[in-house]
DNA sequence: TGGTCTATTAACTAACCAGTTGGTTAACTG
DNA sequence: CAGTTAACCAACTGGTTAGTTAATAGACCA
């Protein structure tokens, strides 16, 4: 049946996309074996070069994967209704739970950080570059209604995601070394959500008469 | 004389060590290789492994480098006199110092933390927590006085820190595709020690009456 | 002067790696 | 049923890697 052969493809596909995307998160892009991923994958080698053509385009993939989503609903918050305070709230909570869904992704972006990014084709980077233009359009929405104080949007933006990533990438470890259990319980990753929105009304908001 | 040949092995040693800071900072542990180390330090292979023993533990040497001079100096701030948010402000310029001094920290850090610092061994680990330790009790401190709100002092540091880290590994990237000239000028470091202080104390305030 | 120690080297090894090749299997099609 | 093709695989290749070794040059001292 063709449902069986295709079904059978698109599974290698997924098999091979995850394995990768561990892969890659535990080890980097260099230090990340296509053997390691074919053998999780429970796949040949060659199917992955069938499927994806190379390590790096496989890696690109994994990449491009995350930007979409988070670009997609970046820019849905900005585009969309509501107070710059309310969007930016929704934004920290949004790109937490991408980054929750996705646990592979802070360690893997922390490294690219580290690296500057030398394996982005253009198009991943102008998809990179457009979560910063979404949130950058809400902090200037915030200033424009009074409500945000003058602000560099990009050393905003610099501020408020790289606690993010390190907090995942943590998190991520002291679950490897079962160090403690249950830190990525629902209630863990809400406090952090809250502490996160605290910090970036408090980052953005107009200096004023402060108490004491 | 015993001074040339002591000097040519401490001047060995000093190449091979800026020589790795620097494949090591552009590359991870990992893909970082010890020929091309040898041959950035213009120095046979081999004395590499006569002065440090391995890669590991040249890479290790590095780590603590820099953990020995900033844990230094933040217990020197937490313990000396001052009023905590006075020590906050000395703590973020002088972590930001010692980033600006050693330009390969920052993304040797970025990478050990995506990592879950599977290099560390126990001394390299207390003297990485022995920096927290001093943050915290200048968090602690703060709220003794009262000056400081109700807060999580790792949540704090974790919070701090990382755009710090990530501010510096971008710096290094721009200056490297020379995308544009003279950014980490004294100017441009003292901004963001600025922007850093001014983040940190809004983060520590006491709640409060808010401009509406 | 002859012995000893530090610093150095070229040449080697054994393992590993990304990517290729040449071929097989099995579902679908006319 | 015969031909086509997507999906799959074991085995190989060429190049790279961390680490070793055996030998040597020169400073120091007795």
């Amino acid at each position: 049946m063709s449902r069986t052969r295709k079904r059978s493809s698109e599974a290698s596909h997924a098999a091979i996309f995850a394995a990768a995307a561990e892969e890659f998160s535990e080890r980097g892009f260099e230090a990340g074996g296509v053997d390691r991923i074919a053998a999780k994958a429970r796949v040949n080698k060659a199917m992955l070069y069938y499927h994806f053509g190379s390590k790096r385009a496989l890696y690109i993939e994994i990449l491009r994967d995350m930007f979409r989503a988070v670009s997609q609903k970046a820019r849905a918050i900005a585009d969309g209704p509501g107070t710059a305070p309310d969007k930016l709230d929704r934004w920290i909570a949004t790109i937490i739970q991408e980054a929750a869904a996705r646990p592979w992704f802070p360690p893997i972006m922390l490294r690219e950080l580290a690296s500057g990014a030398p394996r982005f084709d253009p198009d991943t980077f102008a998809l990179m570059n457009s979560i910063f233009g979404a949130v950058r359009d809400i902090l200037l929405q915030g200033q424009r209604e009074g409500s945000f104080g003058d602000l560099d949007p990009l050393l905003t933006h610099l501020t408020i995601m790289p606690p993010i990533l390190i907090f995942f990438a943590r998190q991520r470890v002291l679950a490897t070394k079962e160090i403690a259990t249950g830190l990525l319980e629902p209630r863990q990753i809400d406090a952090f959500v809250a502490h996160m929105q605290r910090t970036a009304l408090r980052l953005v908001q107009k200096e004023g008469p402060r108490p004491s």
